[in-house]
DNA sequence: ATAGTAATGGACAAAACTGTCCAATAAGTA
DNA sequence: TACTTATTGGACAGTTTTGTCCATTACTAT
């Protein structure tokens, strides 16, 4: 569904937002540790959501990651997807037609386009904090 | 959402499926140019429809690719994506974890889950008749 | 039988995605 | 200023997906 991109870019974003939450910087090595992926490859994936602007870096030695108090209460996953993969998996055809449209749909298109919106309900509703209390309390992980 | 030889994979059977309901084989060139892909690429999708048992080849003059008239009342949209894709779409975890589950989720697990079953329902709901009965009566399309 | 036709299968090439390495940059501290 | 630390950005390698080419196989018709 999402890309693995995608997949490591939400993983961090969640735990970046408990330890902001927390009022701590973590670094990328952290981040790569806790969420149990690549190292190198996670540094451009944040590197993606730093220019998307969902989260903060900061250079030099007190550097690191974060995610500012005033974001961190509206951000949900539908911005972190997009920062990371674009809204194709919101707006393409579900056969791959670029010129399918509401006027001249695909034969899959309301169908396709009711599931779509379905998801993007979903993430628009998923805010990170959400996410972030089922780790806290227990209920949810981030690692393997 | 789909590989792109998923989306090719779905348009051909709905051709191909047109086809045979008027008695018509339908050789790799048609199909090809009528949902508009790269001929020797939707060759090697066709032989995955037909291992999968979705449609059947005949070779030699006079071959080409048909689907049985038992199947084509019962097929659907769930069939095609998993000869092509495979079921991964339908199970694997939202965040990419291979130790997520219903007894140790992730923290998207549930709400991710509803989303695809949703995916999954309107699938298997949705036949290659139906589709095609929209091509028919001028409601849809499947090139570009 | 033979020639012609159409799918098959294997090898190969291009592009996209995933992942790694390292020098450069920016920032803090002494 | 010099040194250390951490992100950045560019080049590169591996893998998967997408796409192409061609000889082989299976079949039909003459």
């Amino acid at each position: 569904m999402f890309s693995k991109a995608c997949e490591y870019g939400i993983r961090s974003a969640i735990y970046i937002a408990g330890q902001s939450m927390q009022s701590r910087k973590v670094g990328l090595k952290e981040v790569a540790k806790e969420i149990d992926s690549p190292e190198a490859y996670t540094s451009k994936i944040l590197q993606k959501l730093t220019k998307g602007n969902v989260i903060i870096s900061e250079k030099g030695p007190t550097g690191g990651f974060t995610i500012s108090n005033d974001s961190i209460k509206t951000l949900n996953l539908a911005a972190i997807v997009i920062a990371i993969d674009g809204d194709a998996i919101f707006k393409g055809c579900g056969l791959g037609l670029k010129k399918c449209n509401e006027k001249k749909p695909c034969p899959l298109h309301h169908k396709f386009k009711a599931v779509r919106n379905d998801l993007y309900n979903m993430l628009t509703a998923t805010s990170i904090i959400e996410l972030y209390g089922k780790i806290d309390d227990g209920s949810g992980f981030l690692k393997r």
